[in-house]
DNA sequence: TGTACATCAGTGAACGCGCGTTCACTGATGTAC
DNA sequence: TGTACATCAGTGAACGCGCGTTCACTGATGTAC
């Protein structure tokens, strides 16, 4: 009846499972840079050339390991996402907001392999691009889903979209198209000021992340948490929420992380 | 006459240079995980083990590349800005703005050095952190500026520094002892408003760069000068500066570099 | 000005290590008739 | 149901490499008297 997945096929997808399972805990020891086939090898009491049956190089294990995290953290911002009123639209943001924060916390060195620089000559091969947009589309559907409501105000500043006063040097008619884009691939039917604002407030939040686990916050901001849920509400005026109305999600602590299902 | 410099220690100094050059000239080429110690003494025709004369270890010499890493964007940063008008806040921050993505741009190696994960393991000795803070300096005082001259608004949002209705969970009272080391150390006489805004500022502006430089805008965003300007403008409201009032710096192209000191 | 001594930059060999990847092989699992 | 054959996961040895770091040494440069 299996037409053409005999017990081979889910024995070797259970293998490549134990495979990833086993770098990402390396990962998460040692850094990508420490990751060696080797290493993973041993833990499974292989021989080293065994995992050439199921990764080709390690580049394609570390690919692997980047689309996972890209999952992961995906699956961790829908869950804690999910969780909130739908008309509650800045409480949307401070859970998607949140919950990024919370994995990369959680996986410090996973976030640095996706969010950091990858290693040296590394190129992110196409099928990361999928999983890599995972986050951001549920992101992109509570902007849209909050302009469809009438939710947003004028995203705080920004150049007047169209025939303010001469101010075009590089001007918005380069960027129109960028924001056309958003709107067919992760934000639908938004106005380009509130695309492109934001995009801003989605890079600034990886910003806020990367600097607290980088160590930029270190001898600047003690207590990070609250820190944190300032910020996050000052972000969500960049396209248009009302910001600093927080008090309304979810806690910080409470907010469903969804990896229980992981391994490690 | 000189009192304990012998030609010896200019001669010391002047290798040490050399070795640092070229480390950072293989820093730009690998990354940090590809530095070698080998590789470097033999780009200098010397014996690996001479290099032990200089630096104690391979972290020691990358020590000294994160210091050079960040006094060269502290410079760039500082040059740029010293080349404003006084007054014009707005023009200081994208100059600011734009030193740091034209250096980061410039030497990706090196961003990610000192503003991504430093690789397994590395932790950032103290020495650092003085050059570490040379290019957040700038940004500060140049917001101290704007507000001892009043050309503050109230930042773009962020839950009213005291007593608003009763928002307060985490609350401003745990940030006020953070805003208060900020204006001791970087911006002095700010508000807790504006000094925590111009801090969250500083933060996206580096999401923005390090989105670029690490890809998250690929096949997002194709014209990144201007999108970047628009979001540099975007973000200058955060910390109450008048945003979207792009056109009075310098376009991007022409700001100094401030890099022609460097061999690389 | 000249000699005796200390400093210390650079050498060369070695230690001990781990790595990614290839390749011919064995032997178990599954398939076709 | 049973035999002949193909697939393919895992083995073990090897190739070729580079690395960080230590250590006893040589010889030039500088210092003290």
């Amino acid at each position: 009846m299996p037409p053409r997945t005999p017990a081979r096929e889910r024995v070797r997808a259970e293998i490549t499972r134990e495979i990833t399972d086993i770098a990402r805990r390396h990962l998460a020891a040692d850094g990508a840079a420490g990751l060696s086939l080797r290493a993973v090898a041993r833990d499974l009491d292989m021989v080293s050339s065994a995992l050439y049956r199921y990764f080709a190089s390690r580049d394609e294990l570390l690919t692997a390991l980047i689309i996972d995290g890209y999952n992961a953290i995906g699956q961790a911002v829908e869950a804690a996402e999910a969780a909130c009123r739908r008309d509650d639209y800045v409480g949307r943001w401070l859970a998607v907001a949140r919950a990024a924060r919370t994995w990369a916390l959680a996986h410090p060195h996973e976030y640095a392999l996706i969010y950091g620089s990858s290693g040296p000559g590394y190129q992110a091969p196409a099928d990361t691009i999928g999983p890599a947009s995972r986050a951001a589309a549920v992101f992109g559907r509570l902007v849209s889903d909050a302009q469809a409501s009438g939710a947003l105000g004028p995203p705080a500043s920004g150049p007047p979209a169209s025939g303010g006063p001469a101010s075009g040097a590089p001007g918005p008619a380069a960027l129109a198209g960028d924001a056309a884009r958003l709107r067919e691939t992760v934000m639908p039917a938004v106005p380009d000021d509130v695309a492109l604002g934001a995009l801003t407030a989605w890079a600034a939040l990886f910003g806020l992340i990367s600097f607290e686990l980088f160590g930029q916050f270190t001898n600047v901001i003690t207590d990070t948490d609250a820190y944190f849920e300032r910020a996050a509400g000052t972000l969500a005026g960049l396209m248009g929420l009302p910001a600093g109305a927080a008090a309304a999600g979810t806690p910080a602590g409470t907010t469903p992380v969804g990896t229980a299902a992981r391994t490690a």
